[in-house]
DNA sequence: GCGACATTGTACCGGACGGTACAATGAGTC
DNA sequence: GACTCATTGTACCGTCCGGTACAATGTCGC
């Protein structure tokens, strides 16, 4: 599906690691260059445009992964329920229940938005509008399924936060419980 | 009812804003000291501590406004739908309408959270319990008050997000009548 | 072995970083 | 004026920053 060679793949996700928890600002070269053990040679070498290449590059990773394990869910599963169902259960897996923050969203909050926004808006943008076309799809009119898909991508990401400030991982996980009641989900998969 | 030094007052408001839109690590000495007009002589003069110090008055100071414009609603007013109400003002007008970011938030994201950790759970863990405890006085069973309060505050965390990275405020007060109505308060006040 | 090219380590650059030292001001009291 | 003490500007420290240069390796096909 993605044709990207396996070690970049690998690669990216441990970049993304190191973003995730220090932030833009925070991740240095020496960072990345621990966490991944390659040397600032092999680093400019596979991404010429230094560290904002290297954070386009991870967005990127980032949205192809939701692509194919939250959006093309949605979108294509012909039981829009169903849909919604993956949905939930790729974001708590791809979350680790709480344990991990969003990169887009962290990226969101400060002045890093300004180099990268359109990535931005459009992860957070496609994530609301597939949400929105499968409950529309599951019965619900089309404003009230825009509102509940934009509350739901909200809930998602303060949950997440608020996860992250109580160190507190029930929080992420009662979250999706509430989320699943108010989609119209059965409880408990 | 507080005594802060009226300058220092205004003084950590310029600093919290510098932080809000860098974030803990982007938030350099020369940012701050721009923004104030102050030299390092002076910053390190109010703040022995450096970087440190101003954040955690930063968010000493964030969390003083909280309590009183609030939390103290939350607690005090004898009609706890009306506090709520109070809440959900005071909460508007102090994020601008979506148009500032949560600083306490942001912090609690990426690596800082290790260095304030104490301070972003109590700021957090208050407004979730004073709501709750405010929801269970107007009638909702103890259990579901908490549930619905870290629902509300994770849905404004979540709202924040979503309005800065989509660019767009009407997200925020879309999230913020969905919560009247969810809240059981009187739409459009 | 050979050449071509991908990959790597290392040394280095100028500049910005957080933080310190300290002398020079200012404002108030007596 | 003289003594205090808060406040400020400036020069400076060592360190780390993102980024560049480049020679030394690997690893292929041939």
């Amino acid at each position: 599906m993605r044709r990207i060679a396996p070690d970049r793949d690998q690669l990216l996700g441990i970049v993304a690691e190191v973003f995730r928890e220090h932030g833009y600002e925070g991740a240095s070269l020496a960072l990345i260059g621990a966490a991944t053990g390659l040397g600032k040679g092999s680093l400019y070498h596979f991404f010429p445009g230094g560290k904002e290449e290297m954070a386009r590059a991870v967005i990127a990773h980032i949205d192809g992964w939701f692509e194919d394990n939250v959006f093309a869910p949605l979108r294509d599963n012909a039981d829009p329920q169903a849909g919604i169902e993956q949905m939930l259960e790729a974001t708590d897996s791809y979350f680790r229940s709480g344990r991990r923050v969003c990169l887009v969203g962290a990226f969101a909050l400060d002045e890093s938005r300004d180099l990268f926004g359109g990535q931005i808006r459009d992860y957070f943008g496609r994530w609301i509008t597939h949400l929105a076309e499968a409950l529309a799809r599951s019965g619900h009119r089309p404003g009230e399924a825009c509102e509940l898909a934009e509350e739901t991508v909200a809930a998602i990401q303060g949950a997440l936060t608020l996860a992250r400030a109580a160190n507190d991982l029930d929080v992420f996980s009662r979250a999706l419980r509430r989320l699943r009641m108010r989609l119209g989900l059965p409880a408990k998969i």
